[in-house]
DNA sequence: CTGTTAGCGCTTTCAT
DNA sequence: ATGAAAGCGCTAACAG
């Protein structure tokens, strides 16, 4: 076997010593190859192929650097769960444009719900923080913050210190709500969870206590004005929290619902994925789109368009990339995003 | 404002004086708590608190112990394109689950085709590699094998030093179009890319040169053994080999051949996206599946199931947790894990 | 239970 | 164009 095929990693020290030159004249012919002669880099890359050395060790660098270049993302409570959320990827997926583009790592930080969670944020060997989307009362945060790196919260809460990324909910909500509870008697909303705690339940509008997901929150704000702008009192409005972001869960609530004494002739749903949900359910039940029930999701995924779903129209992709932005330290920190109500075929109006 | 909320990082030894004992003290304060007296360990914790100290540094930490508990995985090409590959994304979700599980970080390493891949790579702080399937030809791979860290493949190619993860493709290919193309005069192919340059063509079996891919490579092995079996010469079967795992483009590819003299009466894909671009190109010429044309995908995602969809099934995400497992530097670091045919109703057996 | 010493591998600073 | 010295912040190893 060759020198190189040797397992252990090499320093740059014997890298300069086999070389016959200083540890300087190695470090500047991997960090300023122009400042050294072409006789010496060469005779460095020599010896450097002869040991298998293959650059200067990452953790020594970023420690004398100052700096890792990566950014760490945090990904709410199931790391698993956010990559199952479409969502969630198209976000990650414009963080990644701009690592790529800046040449940066991006590290993904499983939060898990438990209490060794703060313990892994604080040991992240990052340069800033990216938080996905998350509750008020997340420790998460604090141990952000302690970080005293720059960071950035997508969606919510807005935190001292941290800049914010997202678009305006309750605007959204209240659009999109004015939409799909037109000419209805008996609306209804599908919604996230109210908490990290996840449960399930279907309630009165009047019946949400505290609502501690802020995204969530202006959301069910702004279709409770929308529904009120149709005449109909929140308390009377038929809310069913799902714990999961997905068709099934919303498809089995939505039939619930559709089963009862009074059932909605309008569905507001939090996302495209529940609207699909919901529209499994109307036909199921034998019921006609939007004429029986109209259904909104959110998001303008490629599921909104197969269905001809009316919705919100948002980039997560250019959100996550603005993020990405922010937590390298540049741009102005907070950004409030574009969006729009499509109408499609699923509405009355 | 208070001194915690100074916006510098305070080091271990400014605690420990703050505190009045000394470094290690405070360093076990963090590592081995139950060293310390519990006095000491408040009296760390309070000046910790007051110097705003979250915390080791974690690139100091990781040069001193060697060790950055963090893994790398090298997502080919494109970045962001591997978000929107369920495939892939449920690969992510099972290393996050096993990273999650043993408390360690997950660095994305953003490969962009670009000649600054190699640094990046060789600049990632992480203790093992998890490869994404790649071309036998891919510089990243002597780039991994060159950092000297555990790492594994997954799908291919199959590198010294490296364990590889994944199916019997060609196995799998040869089981799942024996169905595809039972009682089939004119099987067809809708395959992955060749190699890293990602062209579309259609080419008869016999034309395909070079497959750099393993995993298309093996696949097609697979079909050919199925066509031939099934009496058919391989040059005799088209390949239409896509740029891009999608439906989009795989229908408009399969709507080309059912509009070419000699139609296909059976289509076997690489993919359920693919499988269901097919479908859609299918019914759009007014044809009826499996009478007029079988057709089969794979990895049997939600879309299979939706569409009957005969198909190979396979856990992406225990591949996935069997590659965070190697290169975590636990298991045999090779395995080949389990498949299995579904079959649905878009096959004619 | 606490402290001292040494040094992880590298790059910044300041010569030459 | 090259080099010597210093030290980034921390913890393993070894006393006391």
């Amino acid at each position: 076997m060759e020198p190189s095929a040797d397992s252990k990693r090499a320093t740059l020290a014997q890298v300069a010593e086999l070389a016959g030159v200083s540890v300087m004249t190695a470090s500047y012919t991997y960090n300023q190859p122009d400042r050294v002669s072409d006789r010496a880099r060469s005779k460095v890359l020599d010896a450097a192929a002869r040991l298998g050395y293959a650059g200067p060790d990452p953790s020594a660098r970023s420690l004398r650097r100052g700096s890792t270049r990566t950014l760490g993302v945090v990904m709410g409570e199931h790391l698993s769960y956010a990559f199952e959320d479409p969502e969630a990827v198209s976000f990650l997926a414009g963080i990644a444009d701009v690592c790529a583009e800046r040449g940066y790592g991006m590290t993904i930080l499983p939060i898990t719900g438990d209490a060794d969670d703060v313990p892994r944020i604080t040991a992240a060997a990052v340069d800033g923080f990216i938080v996905w989307t998350t509750s008020d009362d997340d420790p998460v945060l604090a141990a952000v913050q302690a970080m005293k790196r720059p960071a950035v919260v997508h969606g919510g809460p807005a935190v001292r210190g941290m800049g914010l990324v997202g678009i305006d909910n309750r605007a959204a909500a209240h659009a999109v709500g004015a939409v799909a509870f037109a000419d209805a008697r008996r609306p209804a909303v599908v919604s996230f969870p109210l908490s990290r705690e996840r449960v399930s339940t279907i309630v009165g509008g009047a019946g949400l206590a505290d609502v501690l997901f802020p995204v969530t929150r202006e959301r069910l704000a702004g279709y409770r004005q929308a529904a009120e702008d149709a005449g109909i009192a929140w308390r009377d409005v038929v809310v069913a929290v799902c714990a999961r972001n997905d068709a099934a869960e919303a498809e089995r609530v939505v039939a619930t619902m559709l089963a009862s004494a009074e059932p909605p002739d309008a569905i507001a749903a939090m996302s495209d994925q529940q609207a699909a949900g919901a529209v499994n359910a109307i036909r199921a039940a034998g019921l006609v789109i939007p004429d029986d029930v109209a259904v909104t999701g959110w998001d303008d995924a490629a599921v909104a368009a197969e269905l001809g779903l009316t919705t919100v129209a948002q980039s997560l992709r250019e959100q996550g990339a603005a993020c990405a932005h922010a937590a390298l330290g540049g741009n102005p920190d907070s950004q409030t995003a574009p969006w729009s109500v499509v109408r499609r075929t699923s509405t009355r109006r």
